[in-house]
DNA sequence: TTGTACGCGTTATCAA
DNA sequence: TTGATAACGCGTACAA
């Protein structure tokens, strides 16, 4: 049986309020009986049980994370720093890997919503109007996406699109497509919109194509369709990944990157510039993402009138690399 | 405030008792009553708590998950796996990276040992003295090391090891390469034992190198150190990053894999296989190892007797691809 | 078959 | 400054 405050009390010899107040709010007891109740609980190796403690103070000082899938090394990183950052506020997470399916969200965040004082949301796949019930019952973050009314964290899709088409349009590029990621992705339409806007600006022709997986095979799959289609000297790719399935399949089919076809992915993950050629990609502060949404979270938890709708913008940067290159008619 | 047990119990004009029995055990409680508390429940969505409970029942229905660095590809697949397993029991897991410093481990497992039911610690950095105490408190099973007497599940490093070194022996390589990587790593001794006994059968030279981190950037700066020693003609990494950044830094310094210099690997991460040249890797089963500990965790938590001290060592299996070649004098 | 009452470990309230 | 007691939401032994 573990060691609870009855225990140091009567060691202590005193009640188990002192015992609390002893360890909880140091200031408020006699130095005598601090140092007694100090030294029973270190010598029992008492630990409070944050389980109790939360059923009366109605905080568990855990966050929950949902994420569609930890196998894109996307999320790593930002559930990485999501862990960092809690750390420093001493809250535990959850984690929760929906493995992109969408009817798998409201059940895991269902499970976890008892033991959890807020939610970061990942790229979340279900619809709005599943999600938004649970804003109510707890605070709730969501990044790579946006729901009104709740405070979000996402990229400059829109901006990183333009440096590309911009980085593509003056190596003379006149017909670029795009690889769409699933459609339930939030981020995929906005990649899309973004990049619909910056090749209309350009007088640019797109072709799109998919969607398809937001993964290497979903990549590879769609570069068949791509090589099909008339007239395209280069290819956006939904993310990184995708990308990468892209110069496999490339690679497979004896189509030479960037000579006869540029290539571009977004996020900049790890692998991005250790590729042969390495890749060009739109790169998001991923990080930034995670810590940006904690501290919203935090905010958001400890200012329950501020139903803050903050809505965070991060910028994205295009990273030139070896995939892209001149047009050749 | 949440909608507890009693609000259900009124509206259904039942007790609390009744309620929980309906919704616990249906059979033990008239049909009539259990139609209507069931009912009541639905209408007002009620969802037990869950840290309620488990003060009483001394379950949580919680998994803890401690990883020295979700960084590093490895991870995520193996907390995916992890996930995926516990979700199909109920579980739900709490998630602590400890950034590759030991000192933070033990205080993780502590600030999440009242809310789980039991730990899977990845390739944990900290001292066995140090965890072994906790194995007391809460069921606990170790993946990537061995810590007497705690269950594990672990790689078979030296089978690797042997397939590696018959691999490049038969090539003509005669004196081999090995970066090391954390000090504090189980895995990392593991396999350089292996390594060891692998070179001495075939009568190959050794050469030792590091201890580097196991990153990229730690395989970039044991790269100098590997192509100053004489001799030398491959390199086995500690793992793929590690093999990764090495890559990284040869080519840089002009030096050709495999033409002058065999590179393999250990972990067959997704990079792997996608790198120009692709890398010879020793590749674990790492979902496996996921779910067996998984497994092997929820044995012992519902077998408290059977302090079981399984030791699971699962196959390697070395993938032989463009990075390595025939040995040049 | 159902309801009452207690206990899990903690913090908050109030009186001493 | 301290101690007794209530309360958090639930499960269960026991009584009805």
């Amino acid at each position: 049986m573990a060691v609870t405050i009855k225990d140091v009390a009567r060691l202590a010899g005193v009640s188990q309020s002192s015992v609390c107040r002893a360890l909880a709010d140091p200031a408020r007891v006699r130095p005598e009986t601090r140092d007694r109740v100090q030294s029973a609980a270190k010598q029992l190796g008492y630990h409070p049980n944050r389980v109790a403690r939360s059923l009366i103070t109605g905080r568990t000082a855990n966050l929950g994370v949902v994420l569609p899938d930890l196998a894109n090394p996307f999320f790593p990183t930002v559930v990485k720093a999501i862990q960092t950052r809690a750390r420093r506020f001493d809250y535990a997470v959850f984690l929760s890997d929906t493995d992109e399916d969408p009817a798998v969200e409201v059940p895991a965040i269902r499970a976890l919503a008892m033991q959890v004082d807020g939610f970061l949301l990942c790229s979340p796949r279900a619809p709005d109007d599943d999600l938004r019930p649970f804003a109510r019952e707890k605070p709730m973050v969501v990044l790579n996406r946006r729901i009104t009314p709740l405070p979000s964290v996402t990229a400059d899709s829109a901006d990183g699109m333009r440096q590309a088409v911009a980085h593509l349009a003056a190596l003379g590029h006149r017909t670029l497509a795009y690889v769409a990621g699933p459609r339930t992705s939030w981020s995929n339409r906005d990649r899309q919109r973004g990049l619909r806007a910056a090749t209309t600006a350009h007088g640019i022709r797109l072709v799109e194509v998919g969607n398809v997986a937001p993964t290497v095979d979903g990549g590879a799959a769609a570069a068949d369709l791509v090589l099909a289609a008339t007239g395209v000297t280069a290819v956006l790719a939904y993310n990184d990944l995708v990308a990468l399935g892209l110069l496999r399949r490339c690679h497979a089919r004896g189509v030479r990157v960037p000579e006869q076809l540029s290539v571009v992915g977004f996020d900049d993950i790890l692998i991005a510039g250790l590729l042969a050629p390495p890749l060009t990609t739109v790169a998001i502060g991923k990080e930034r993402i995670g810590r940006v949404g904690v501290d919203l979270l935090l905010e958001l938890m400890t200012d329950p009138d501020h139903r803050g709708t903050a809505k965070r913008v991060l910028p994205t940067q295009l990273i030139v690399r070896g995939s892209t290159g001149p047009a050749v008619s």
